[in-house]
DNA sequence: TCCGTTATGTAATCATCGATTACATTTGGC
DNA sequence: GCCAAATGTAATCGATGATTACATAACGGA
């Protein structure tokens, strides 16, 4: 709500909204933002309207309903990365395992939290998937991620199996599909404790992880 | 096509239809089906267009669109549940790993190869999830089967881990990721070969059995 | 400082969709 | 046969994505 200093260069007091929105590109992409994570239809009108302007001026910086879309999931994606990049800033260099367990438990914390933003992100279903060439590359970073850590394991003798590609396929389907089982309303009610999802998150990867590792001698 | 014989009791030799139609209803819920197995938007109005009818008449026979989308995922489910327990009958009885891989294995070949009506039937997305209690009863019966499995193993002491719960909701992670990854696009075009996919599907349903099973003696 | 070009928003309009209502026709039981 | 119920049609409404013509603000060069 701050810092939305529209440029009033004539100080015409009574005037409420200048003709010129001061930014409305962005505010369109925050109206929209917040539009699906109250779990509603995203409709342009509805952005226009919450950002307080004609149904009309939302085409003025989008072509279409999908580049307005596309450009939420962009936003959505950014601050997706920049939680993940936090994290595995903090993981454990040396341990391949411990930072792709850490990469899974931060993928789905953030899905858990922001359900709706994550189902822009991954789905494609609410602006046509590959348009947006920067989304695609953001993702395809993510994947080599996995890839890297899953090599290293591999290289120190961390894994129980040699075939690395169906290990990375059945990572990445085993958390997006916690994620989307969430999304989908897979999961009962489950208790009102809102944390108790993320355990489930947790204890999920591990069955995993240790799944995919080398038992250490003694266990 | 066929066996679609209007009853034309006077023959009004000239008739092309007759004004009541055979039978709207089953005819509106397979145009809905095939409509959404073309990937298109699924409406209302373009379902009663394939069945020459007015745009009016659907709702004669379903309240509103929610309650025809949801009588086509009954639909769609019930196919899916066919091909299941044909599947499972012919799984050998004494080895529940072995089940509870031939159970994902034809979870996944159906979802690969009828990816609309999966989506259907497992996204809520187009009905209201939960007004169609036959859906909820249904899967929650396949989720008791997953769990039965795994007692079963765990009882016979196949499994590494003593926590089931954990296990059980990865294994549908698992699955359920696999088959919407493929829906959404998360999978490059994957070579032109459609079995290829299907392989990769059960190399990584391998990857978790094999991870959550105690390893044989001697391996 | 003024003027004109460009960026940006408005107003009006269109086609499509889900949904409702009034009306027409067929069907089937009495 | 006749009348009520079932079923389809036609007309209509409000919302939406999208396009177009028009209005106004913003900005830079003379």
């Amino acid at each position: 709500m701050p810092a939305r200093e529209p440029p009033k260069r004539r100080s015409r007091a009574a005037e409420a909204r200048p003709y010129h929105h001061g930014d409305l590109r962005r505010v369109l992409i925050d109206a929209a933002l917040q539009l699906a994570a109250e779990g509603g239809e995203v409709s342009v009108r509805e952005a226009a309207r919450r950002a307080a302007v004609s149904p009309g001026a939302p085409f003025r910086h989008f072509p279409n309903r999908d580049a307005l879309m596309a450009a939420v999931a962009e936003e959505a994606q950014r601050r997706f990365r920049v939680e993940i990049d936090a994290v595995l800033t903090q993981a454990p260099a040396g341990d391949p395992l411990a930072r792709l367990r850490a990469f899974g438990l931060a993928y789905l914390r953030w899905a858990m939290r922001n359900p709706a933003h994550f189902e822009i992100i991954s789905t494609g279903r609410y602006f046509a998937h590959g348009s947006s060439p920067g989304l695609t590359r953001d993702n395809a970073e993510l994947i080599g991620l996995t890839e890297r850590m899953l090599r290293e394991a591999a290289a120190l003798g961390l894994l129980r199996q040699g075939e690395l590609k169906p290990i990375q396929i059945a990572a990445r389907a085993l958390v997006y599909g916690f994620a989307r089982m969430n999304l989908d309303g897979h999961f009962p009610r489950w208790g009102v404790e809102e944390g108790e999802i993320e355990t489930m998150a947790e204890a999920v990867i591990d069955v995993f992880i240790s799944g995919i590792a080398k038992p250490k001698r003694g266990s």
